[in-house]
DNA sequence: TGAATATATGAGCATTCATTCATATTTCAT
DNA sequence: ATGAAATATGAATGAATGCTCATATATTCA
């Protein structure tokens, strides 16, 4: 790379900035691992039911016809991340959202598709 | 299943609702693919980089220590998303953020986080 | 206590995905 | 034209991931 394209002052000081700018990974992590639990259609699902009433293993699994093994083995996932939680009521358990800010983060998703459709 | 635990009147109208009101696998997918975009350590990163100022693809290999075909991979796949576009410069190709709505949706996420760790 | 119900969990399998390697394409400089 | 530099791309590979199946655990109820 010989890279004197851009030629401007400012984006050369970017540059020389910009290796120490990128958090390492450790900070990163727990964000790409919430980004990763929400690129998954069964557990957007998921999320989007519980955005509406907590709910039980066996009731997300006829929602959203899918095996309860499955949805056991996502909403375990969930919890490890403290995207939801959970409180057994007799026979059942029901998970919950543990905050409401991840619809705040579907709903800005959903932003950035709905201006990107308006080209 | 018998569930009657939540025996609230809320619960069972939210339960008898809630199939019809989760959204059809088709308007999910584009919400789905960009968070799985954003649920990996190299993409997150280019997108950090882009989001201080537009970089060649030299330059952000460079940048993140990867090589170049990696990066040109991800990029190919950033862009398909509509997330980054580029152009061309002599012999480098400048890569930028399509919209600056995706910098926002990385800090409600780490508003998320960070409110997750107080507790 | 024993059967039934709800949920969790481990192993196995098929698929997806990120990286590498080799090579093609494009542009610039000489 | 020719070589060098920047980027793209296809195939191959190993790792990660989601689902299923079988089974374990926990709770209720008779």
């Amino acid at each position: 790379m010989v890279e004197k394209d851009f030629s401007e002052q400012e984006h050369q000081d970017a540059l020389n900035h910009l290796k120490e700018s990128i958090p390492a990974n450790e900070e990163l992590e727990s964000m790409v691992n919430i980004f990763k639990a929400f690129g998954d259609m069964t557990r957007v699902k998921i999320i989007l039911a519980l955005s509406k009433t907590p709910l039980s293993v066996g009731e997300i699994a006829d929602t959203l016809d899918m095996s309860q093994s499955s949805i056991s083995h996502q909403l375990s996932l969930l919890r490890q991340l403290n995207l939801v939680n959970s409180v057994r009521h007799g026979r059942n358990i029901h998970y919950r959202l543990s905050d409401q800010h991840i619809i705040t983060i579907f709903g800005q998703t959903k932003d950035h598709i709905i201006e990107d459709e308006n080209d």
